[in-house]
DNA sequence: CTTGATCAATACTTAATACCTAATGATTGA
DNA sequence: TCAATCATTAGGTATTAAGTATTGATCAAG
């Protein structure tokens, strides 16, 4: 009838004891149950159902039709509930779920790069969504709750943020691989004082914008920025096509473009952080957070 | 832990209602609860599952991602349980299962085969098992629990079985399409006296044996049985060889085995019963019965 | 900064019911 | 017919789910 709303999981565990010993004096010593309770059970079981389970001779009991289908939904929803709380558990414990990580340009090529793949192949089950943007973006998803983590590069201190310490990245001099500075292999940044710069807008990466500024500055001059492009794929292809020289984090190295050279500026490298919303991080983000951490440590010791 | 026993149904459904208003207050007023009760079984099967399911602010209740989890199975799990009370239902109602019929030979050629197949039609969730078996095997399979209704051409009392009638099928008199005899239209059976016969042997169907021996005596003699034969098929085959004459339940003319004719024999006819273990009877069997004996009224009403 | 409103959690009581023990009933085998 | 073996019924107890009243925490508005 509509009476199934009283039916409990304790039925189907004692019924499917019940059913297997075909006893209810031996299935009531296995539930460490008195065998009375054990009858008024099924036969509530029974009640609710509007089904006889059991045919009950007095030496014997069987199976009736009816019980014989109960029995197989019955075992295979014991055995859903075990599943179901296994997977709650492993949820849980962050061994399964989406994990949505922003990085900035070209990071999956650095060492998050394989951090990410030795995360996903030790957590298989745990569905893994990148993006690459720029530092700007991340920050806003971040905050809007549509990113777990972002990878930047240019954090700056900020309320609303955890911001934490990843790796440090070297800084390089990009030019035309016939560009006539291009002879050297050291290269003082001051050499790039009279040169035409490709250079992305502030507002993409403040605080590396800043950086490239002060080494100028440091360098005794300013940039002349002739071009300016959002896009470090863009600003490379420029500088290969001979636009102008620039700056660029080493990563972008591994892009190895075609009549680009890379020269290194000693001493210059930017932070990469780990950007998260402040409050209650997830289990998955908290399991996928201290197995970079662990993984940074260890790229420490190695030496990037 | 180990403690998912204490996991109930209970804690299913109010939790996918919480799950669904994302609001304790309202979800314990859709479930006719109060909402400190309903609190506490959350936090209990929080507790069960070792697994927080809620983030719970102060003005606000979100799923955490093991709660997302557990809602899918949750739901399914409920799903499952109302699918499982209906299957179990039917069952009970014998709308489905699995139906055990025996049947004398030929006997699915007459009215019982439009009947299993009326049945068949109405209930397509039950399998049908068919068997053409001779009376004798039926009894025993019957008796041993193999078989679930027997339709045989002469049963005997027998106080282990439930014996009913089901029909009556005319006796035919079946010989060689040249014989002499088979220029007549109407033939007595004293006119068999003298031909030789073929016959199944006594025990095959002992009632039906019995008959032809006594249909055989009031035509004045004893018929000369040149050939025995268990099988109808053989039987019939033999008569078309012209090897003899013999007597068939009008079902075999159906058959119609080529240079084999028959002739009716008035007002001799044999009761087909339905037979099976006296005790309970499955509830499949019992709706197949119920249906059976109505087909069979409707067909003593239109005569056959 | 305070006040009020909104919710969930806590503390404690009451009511429901699962469980126990003891006795009864029913069937089968010797 | 007796004894043995189970399941069911009866009545009391203990567990626990549910109820009431309250507290606590958080946020919005004054």
């Amino acid at each position: 009838m509509i009476d199934s709303a009283r039916l409990e999981l304790r039925h189907l565990r004692y019924f499917t004891v019940v059913a297997d010993e075909l006893h209810f004096g031996r299935a009531a010593a296995r539930l460490s149950l008195s065998q009375p309770s054990l009858s008024l059970q099924v036969k509530q079981l029974e009640d609710i159902l509007g089904a006889r389970l059991f045919d009950r001779h007095s030496r014997r009991v069987a199976l009736t039709d009816a019980g014989r289908v109960f029995m197989e939904s019955a075992l295979r929803m014991l055995r859903d509930v075990d599943a179901a709380v296994l997977a709650t558990q492993q949820a849980n414990e962050g061994h399964t779920g989406t994990l949505r990580l922003g990085f900035g340009p070209m990071l999956m090529l650095s060492s998050l790069g394989r951090a990410v793949q030795t995360y996903r192949a030790r957590h298989p089950s745990v569905q893994v969504d990148l993006r690459e943007l720029p530092t700007s973006e991340q920050i806003a998803a971040v905050l809007r709750g549509d990113l777990d983590v972002g990878f930047v590069r240019d954090a700056e201190p900020d309320a609303r943020l955890h911001v934490e310490p990843f790796a440090r990245e070297p800084l390089l001099i990009a030019l035309h691989r016939g560009h006539p500075l291009a002879a050297a292999k050291r290269l003082p940044v001051s050499a790039l004082a009279r040169e035409p710069w490709v250079l992305f807008p502030r507002a993409i990466a403040p605080l590396l914008h800043e950086q490239v500024m002060r080494l100028c500055r440091e360098a005794g001059f300013t940039p002349d920025v002739r071009q300016e492009s959002r896009e470090v794929y863009t600003t490379v292809g420029l500088v290969g096509a001979g636009v102008g020289v620039t700056i660029v984090p080493a990563t972008v190295q591994r892009m190895s473009w075609k009549g680009v050279v890379y020269r290194p500026i000693p001493r210059a490298s930017v932070q990469i952080s780990i950007v998260r919303a402040i409050g209650p991080v997830r289990p998955v983000v908290e399991a996928f957070l201290s197995a970079t951490h662990k993984a940074a440590a260890k790229t420490m010791k190695a030496g990037v």
